[in-house]
DNA sequence: CGCGCCTCCTGTGTGC
DNA sequence: TGCACACAGGAGGCGC
């Protein structure tokens, strides 16, 4: 599941790989991987043939390809994406859903996508920050991310603290591995209220968020399965490292004892029962 | 307008 | 062996 580590590590590879090639042609295989992009596939394929990419740029989990034209293609993975690199000899892939070929001959721009929650779209004079993703919080990687704001804003909310840090509207790049990753270091339950939390607790957990996104970025994301690989194929492997997700069960490393599974948002959480107890009743 | 629930999607695993 | 169903979850949309 790709969230800032591994979309990172994707766009240090295609950034090695793309940058300054011209897109000879582009075959659209799934209509639902470009829904975003809402005058059609025509319109998507007559925008992009023949533009040269500039760079790769990353804002929390979605990439944008800045191009020659000033436009840009979006791209977000959501829970299965890849963007792979091929030779054109290669078969292709079951879930292969665009390709792009380059005018130098060289390898093609695959994007993969098994359940389709990702998907490519473009941006029209968007090639210095997408209007699309413009509501995307900075990523805490980011050197403008500005803390204290930060600190603030989550402070405001109304909400439990896990959710504040899936907002991506407030920081963006962490998903629920690296959320519960964060609450444990921190030593919080995702069920404290926000505005409860004092500031010196918010900025602890936003140095932990900072601290497991950034080894994870240096371990080149985590992957559990085949679903994701980074652009050159190979899977990460921070989850050597991990602390709480997926451990249910199996003792704390801080404490020792055992990690539980909760249903929080509709998905699963992590937690210690010692190291992060739940909160008591929601005081006013 | 803030908050939180629902939905999209498909392959895998599990229980009967 | 086969069928039904739970589960994985990012993010937009919508209802309250």
């Amino acid at each position: 599941m790709p969230e800032l580590p591994e979309v990172e590590t994707v766009r240090q590879g295609l950034a090695k790989w793309v940058t300054g090639r011209t897109i000879k042609t582009v075959e659209v295989h799934h209509p639902r991987s470009i829904r975003r992009h809402v005058t059609g596939d025509a319109h998507f394929i007559a925008l992009l043939t023949g533009r040269t990419i500039a760079d790769v740029s990353r804002r929390g989990k979605y990439l944008w390809f800045p191009l020659d034209s000033g436009d840009a293609i979006i791209g977000h993975l959501g829970m299965s994406g890849q963007l792979l690199m091929q030779p054109a000899e290669a078969e292709d892939e079951k879930h292969l859903r665009i390709r792009f070929t380059f005018t130098d001959g060289g390898p093609e721009l695959r994007f993969v996508d098994q359940r389709t929650f990702g998907g490519l779209s473009v941006s029209e004079g968007g090639a210095e920050l997408p209007d699309e993703i413009a509501h995307i919080a900075r990523d805490p990687m980011d050197p403008l991310f500005d803390d204290e704001l930060f600190v603030a804003r989550l402070r405001a909310k109304h909400t439990e603290v896990k959710r504040a840090l899936l907002d991506q509207t407030l920081i963006s790049g962490v998903g629920n591995i690296y959320a519960d990753e964060a609450l444990w270091r921190a030593q919080l339950h995702g069920a404290r209220p926000t505005d409860q939390l004092t500031r010196p607790a918010v900025r602890r957990l936003l140095a932990h968020v900072r601290d497991v996104l950034a080894e994870a970025i240096v371990a080149g994301g985590t992957s559990f399965d085949e679903l994701y690989v980074n652009v050159n194929g190979e899977s990460g492997y921070f989850d050597r490292s991990l602390n709480a997700y997926g451990r249910e069960g199996e003792p704390c490393h801080r404490c020792g004892t055992v990690i539980r599974r909760e249903q929080f948002m509709n998905r699963s959480s992590f937690s210690c029962p010692r190291c992060q107890p739940r909160p008591r009743a929601i005081r006013r």
